[in-house]
DNA sequence: GTAAAAATAGCACGACCGTTCGATTATTCG
DNA sequence: CGAATAATCGAACGGTCGTGCTATTTTTAC
């Protein structure tokens, strides 16, 4: 079978937008291949004559668009950010501050965190690669997280200040013991294979609510939903 | 400054046991050198030539120990789990069954790990480096985890038949859960470089515990204890 | 001590890597 | 259309990698 090369497609094969240069278009493309690659194998995994096979270019061609290695894993970096933002951080804005929207988050991360059981997620192999490598690719990667991390932790503020969790939450705490999970899924589902890791986080995540919206009674005496019901999540 | 090669160290510089020939005995130490480095670069990252440049040998010297890159990395998976046995599960037999030994587990689980924030661990990037290429090495790190996770699950079916847990435990839940604050633990130390994290995952150890050592009143009334205060976890 | 056996060194090969550079083609603009 | 510019190619370089082969040295065994 034979593959139109991506370079030589005509600029209005999509709707082109305002002044997308030709030039521009290939390196979304190609950007948008080595994302598919690197969640695969991992950003130091991506090697740029793979990438330009499967765009069907030459080496030379690909590596023109970024000048080194590091700025293309850079651009997978940023590419994956905003991914991650769309389909995870954005849409949980339309529910309703608080608990809700903390759900919210949670769903769509775990949502994307089961896709990417199968197609790795380069949040988790990024850090293992950089972890001790200083560098700009490290700095992206780590600043991304922190971005995300910090929105999470936000996230659990805002359903304090809504009454939905106790008031001594410790947000940092929480949005910790939840990330706790993401990983362990990921672990668990994509290098064991365990078939129940997707249930165990979803519990584990039920678990932590409850603990965090159970109220402190002065008396020492507190009321607890019996096991197995949906307990209603509201502060007492 | 110069240093003594590995190889030409006469056989009694270290006490020698059995019949532990020349050779096996520098296998030994490369065996020793290539964890050092597989724990910080990965066990993908290992190359025969720095090993070889450590142990200041000729790479086919080192290469002819094992025959292949792939039984070096073996080697080095089994190297790492003899040495987790030894230093997380042995001594924790050592302490009561049950509760005690759950605690001394994840103590001595987490006070490795946090050695590991410096060094790295291969239990950890190994799985990131393998869950999408199948072959040996791959089924050594599989089945060391595996073994590990399912002697921690033990020690949680131990707890709840002793009594110090409630009986409707589900163990392989909660191991799920402490893993995941492993993970969490070296993730945000290790490459976010988050100071608090070793006290988010004792706290957070802490709260699984309270959690599955309350027991559930048929009347949805529960004494609780009041927070701050040690627990002294047994079942009412 | 001497011969057999084991361990190690040295060298070369082919493969892939990121990167450079000059030639060539495609695109853009007047 | 034609000139200017941007995009891409092709070949090459120096590097590292795992591995195979033969020679040499060291260890072992009698």
């Amino acid at each position: 079978m034979t593959v139109t090369p991506m370079h030589k497609r005509s600029r209005t094969d999509e709707l082109s937008r305002k002044p997308l240069q030709k030039g521009q278009q290939t390196k979304a493309a190609i950007v948008d291949a080595a994302l598919g690659l690197a969640t695969q194998i991992g950003l130091e995994g991506l090697s740029i004559g793979a990438l330009a096979e499967v765009m069907q270019m030459s080496k030379s061609g690909v590596f023109a668009h970024f000048g080194s290695r590091e700025e293309l894993q850079i651009s997978v970096v940023r590419e994956y950010h905003t991914r991650f933002e769309e389909e995870v951080f954005y849409p949980a804005m339309y529910a309703p501050r608080g608990l809700p929207r903390l759900r919210t988050l949670f769903d769509n991360w775990m949502k994307r965190t089961s896709v990417e059981i199968d197609s790795g997620c380069i949040y988790i192999s990024g850090a293992v690669e950089f972890d001790d490598r200083p560098g700009p690719v490290r700095d992206a990667l780590a600043s991304s997280v922190n971005t995300w991390l910090s929105a999470m932790r936000r996230a659990v503020e805002l359903a304090v200040t809504e009454g939905h969790l106790r008031p001594d939450t410790d947000a940092a705490q929480m949005a910790f013991e939840v990330h706790a999970l993401i990983l362990a899924l990921h672990y668990e589902a994509r290098f064991l294979r365990s078939p129940d890791s997707l249930k165990r986080a979803m519990q584990a995540f039920e678990s932590i609510l409850l603990r965090y919206s159970q109220t402190v009674l002065p008396t020492s005496l507190a009321v607890r939903t019996p096991r197995g019901r949906k307990a209603p999540l509201t502060a007492v």
